[in-house]
DNA sequence: GGGAACTGTGTGAGCGGTCACATCTTGTGG
DNA sequence: CCACAAGATGTGACCGCTCACACAGTTCCC
């Protein structure tokens, strides 16, 4: 067999000599040069669709000593509705933009498993990594790691300089205080997420900050981990703080509040109004249906896709951005009832 | 500067000058080869601390002709808890055998979107394509695209010849089935998912079968499209049937259905005892838990890269198997009550 | 003690593209 | 009508690695 053998895949040279030009002339054709007579061009389209051709990407890798690849590192445990979307907008704006996605999945956000991740894409030839990397600790041994390409750390505040990226949280926490600030209520507790996260952080900042800009009082506090269970958890030590309002972390934290109010005989939002946070699709059928803040993730994922190719291709610094979140008015608040004004201390109140 | 300029990223050849060997002398050691010597193995693994050096994949894939890597199309849409659980697990499974995972989440299952994603997927030189494509159509399409390299469908049924993995949803049915029938239930109703979704059709032909194996009654069908909305209204569908209990296709649907029951004033599980199908992570806090049948996604997600593995690197056959899932009791059911055993058009009653 | 059968290491070629440059056409103006 | 620029195409080298093979140095056994 001669070194154009039909046998393996078909290369720019057999092209090439099918197309009767050289495999310059391919090349040329490949990489949309303009110099090419258009009959020419023809000639080698033609030639590439009847051979079935499919340039080598390990080949133009090789030669431009660019890959196209932008690494993605993010843990998707427990199937969190925000990382699945993000990554999601993230992989259709890369490919929109003429690169692939090469995805880890560390078990956890350590900096053992993070570091392990990003050297398997290093070592894949990414140019880029995005990681969505909401805890502080996380945040910070990613902005260590990421030395030798540019790195965007989703959902990492202001304080990772310039490579943090996230949804405005303490503006949605603002919506969500002062939606329930409308209602009357000025007796508000709050269920934290973990205090190591990020957005943890930063929605609470901005609960406590607008319920004293609003005039009201923070009359509770608990501590969950964004998962159902601490939210039931977090409701029995709300037990007797006199809140007549809950708002929660996230939107899972916020189905475990509701089940345990439902289970001491609460009635959401008759006795209780509840808010979460990131507005999930279930959400709207929780029991009651559930007020909650929209994150854009769509948004997120494509903003942190510009961000890093403008810094891959023309070393723009990367921009910061916060993305506003909405705030969706559903059944789980409700206006203060007259007779909560002044709550005693009855079991139907918190 | 020389051709070993330490400017760019030193090659093995850089290696090679700094440890006094030749360049093949560092490929062996970088390939594990056995016959080299200690001292020399040490020596070049040495020089590539010092500089620091990484293996170019491209360079690599381009002389072997291997890239080790694995294309994976899902639509992760919703944020569904079964597709985003499989790709972690198989991005585990596929970086502990040495391959990395190419990602790729076209908007929806239809052809068109698919094809793109292989298209784009081949392109990239992926050796084989895991699709998490639950929907027959999908499936179909697939198996007709996914030519020029070995493919594995991810909740397929056997219809699609030998590329399909699903965990066992007939058996799954059944155990929701016989824990009804256990507790007494008789007349039982379903809400199916979607018509042309594999799992869902499964789901629904092992729910019949078994209600008749055991003497039951299906008394009652609605439609749903997998989100607890469709649920909400199957369960209006349902009003009136007569049912003691009713099998949701999924969680979410079940979700939407308590929410409707709950609605109607009709007590889960009291007067109605209600099963899923996926057991997320929320499923114990729904009010009430959930009862509900776990699928183990990251038993599918690893078996999903054996099988492709071992027809990319041994080219065995695919091989079919099915994975058990569990039923999992929690407080959606309940035996049913002797004043419920004869049903009248209470509105208590479905 | 001299090949056979190792072990350890070096050399040339080539994977499939791209780049820089050379060469051949073609068009244009004086 | 020819010089010269611009356009279209071809040639050689090279990207960083692996393969097949060549070759040197040991061990070994009759």
């Amino acid at each position: 067999m001669s070194k154009s053998s039909p046998a393996g895949k078909p290369s720019i040279r057999d092209v090439a000599a099918r197309a009767g030009v050289s495999y310059q002339t391919v090349s040329r054709v490949l990489n949309d040069r303009t110099n090419i007579r258009a009959g020419t061009r023809d000639r080698v389209l033609e030639a590439m669709h009847e051979l079935g051709y499919r340039p080598n990407r390990a080949a133009r890798m090789l030669a431009t000593s660019r890959s196209r690849l932008i690494g993605v590192v993010a843990t998707v445990n427990g199937g969190y509705y925000g990382p699945t979307s993000i990554i999601s907008a993230i992989e259709d704006a890369a490919r929109a933009g003429g690169y692939a996605i090469m995805l880890t999945t560390p078990r956890n956000l350590s900096a053992a498993e993070l570091s392990s991740a990003v050297e398997h894409l290093l070592r894949e030839g990414v140019e880029g990594i995005i990681a969505v990397a909401p805890q502080t600790r996380a945040a910070d041994a990613m902005s260590a790691l990421a030395d030798p390409v540019p790195a965007v750390i989703l959902q990492a505040d202001g304080s990772h300089g310039d490579i943090g990226l996230s949804v405005d949280n303490e503006l949605g926490a603002g919506l969500a205080v002062r939606h329930l600030v409308e209602l009357g209520h000025r007796r508000i507790a709050v269920l934290n997420g973990p205090g190591d996260w990020t957005e943890a952080i930063a929605r609470t900042r901005g609960f406590v900050r607008s319920v004293h800009d609003a005039g009201a009082e923070v009359v509770g506090a608990a501590d969950g981990d964004w998962t159902a269970e601490s939210g039931y958890r977090g409701f029995q030590q709300l037990v007797g703080c006199g809140a007549t309002a809950v708002f929660c972390a996230n939107d899972q934290m916020a189905l475990g509040l509701l089940h345990a109010a439902s289970d001491r005989g609460l009635r959401t939002p008759v006795d209780l109004s509840v808010v979460g946070f990131d507005d999930v699709p279930e959400a709207a059928h929780y029991i009651p249906p559930l007020t909650t803040i929209r994150q854009d993730f769509d948004e997120l994922g494509r903003r942190a896709i510009a961000a890093l190719l403008a810094r891959v291709e023309r070393d723009e610094p990367l921009f910061r951005s916060a993305i506003p979140p909405r705030l969706i008015v559903r059944a789980s608040t409700l206006p203060i009832a007259p007779t909560r004004q002044a709550p005693r201390t009855s079991r139907l109140v918190l």
